[in-house]
DNA sequence: GCCCAGGGATGCG
DNA sequence: CGCATCCATGGG
């Protein structure tokens, strides 16, 4: 279990904890952060956390505690997650011990449909830039940093807009999608087994079996998706030493290897393929 | 200058 | 169905 202490205004959690902020920011789940003078600042919504290590604690500095607290999963013991994954395949300790102190975050689920819309076949500084471009160009001014903005000032803009923000091709399905999300019920989705709620997400224009599992992943806490992108199929081709082409086949032989705990196994797999780019 | 990036939409057989 | 092709644009 982690140890950390909340206080009005931070989270404190010992140094040597399960948190690494390098690892939870870089192992691919979130593109809005930003890192200045050996500190993090994350965005999300409206709110910012300034993260940073004073040599003894991590420091979460923020005025939304209780949001960030479950932003970044504090309450989730993952030794136990680690353990279970291990015993399921102990081909996985490396790839585990690579990202041990990653954690899931449970993101906002409106910025994580347009953050993943935006990351197919796509790099990652360039999903960062675009982000960014969004945030400082239409979210409200809060001093330090951009609020994102919401649905509403979204769907107002035309393709013009996000070929500004180097969508690319992009900017036509993100307009489309925008109208569609207008007209959701994110609550009543909410309720929705996995697989239901996976069918709705991918009528958004922009959004196929990946980008919805990441989705599904990142914004809905679903744990039973696997999100197959290049850097997986690379990895999938290491652990089990095939030439297997076909995405949809490579997840279904996953989601069936390791259940519920496949959201996490593929954080751990992505991390280390993409970071290390060593074979497993 | 080339290949690749957290793939999806479309069309064709 | 499955498969091939096209799609903008910057990073490495």
């Amino acid at each position: 279990m982690l140890n950390y202490i909340k206080e009005k205004n931070q989270i404190k959690i010992l140094s040597n904890a399960e948190f690494d902020i390098e690892q939870i920011l870089n192992c691919g789940q979130i593109f809005t952060f930003e890192k200045k003078d050996d500190c993090y600042y994350v965005f999300s919504k409206d709110k910012m956390v300034k993260v940073f290590d004073d040599g003894k604690n991590i420091i979460l500095e923020t005025d939304s505690v209780d949001y960030f607290e479950n932003f970044f999963d504090l309450k989730t013991d993952y030794s136990l997650i680690k353990a279970d994954i291990i015993k399921k395949n102990p081909n996985l300790k490396k790839a585990i011990n690579f990202g041990s102190n990653l954690r899931i975050l449970k993101q906002d689920i409106f910025e994580t449909i347009i953050s993943f819309i935006i990351s197919a076949n796509n790099n990652i500084s360039r999903i960062t830039k675009s982000m960014k471009y969004i945030r400082e160009n239409l979210g409200e001014n809060k001093g330090e940093y951009f609020s994102f903005p919401k649905i509403e000032k979204l769907s107002k803009q035309d393709e013009s807009f996000f070929i500004k923000a180097n969508l690319g091709y992009r900017a036509k399905q993100m307009v489309k999608a925008l109208a569609q999300i207008e007209k959701i019920d994110f609550e009543k989705l909410k309720i929705l087994d996995t697989k239901l709620l996976k069918n709705e997400l991918i009528q958004l224009s922009g959004v196929g079996p990946k980008v919805a599992d990441c989705i599904l992943l990142f914004g809905f806490s679903r744990f039973d998706v696997f999100p197959v992108d290049t850097w997986i199929s690379k990895v999938y081709h290491d652990l089990f030493n095939t030439k297997q082409t076909n995405r949809n086949l490579m997840r279904e032989d996953l989601l069936n290897k390791f259940g519920n705990l496949s959201g996490y196994v593929q954080q751990y797999l992505f991390f280390y393929k993409r970071s290390s780019k060593e074979k497993i």
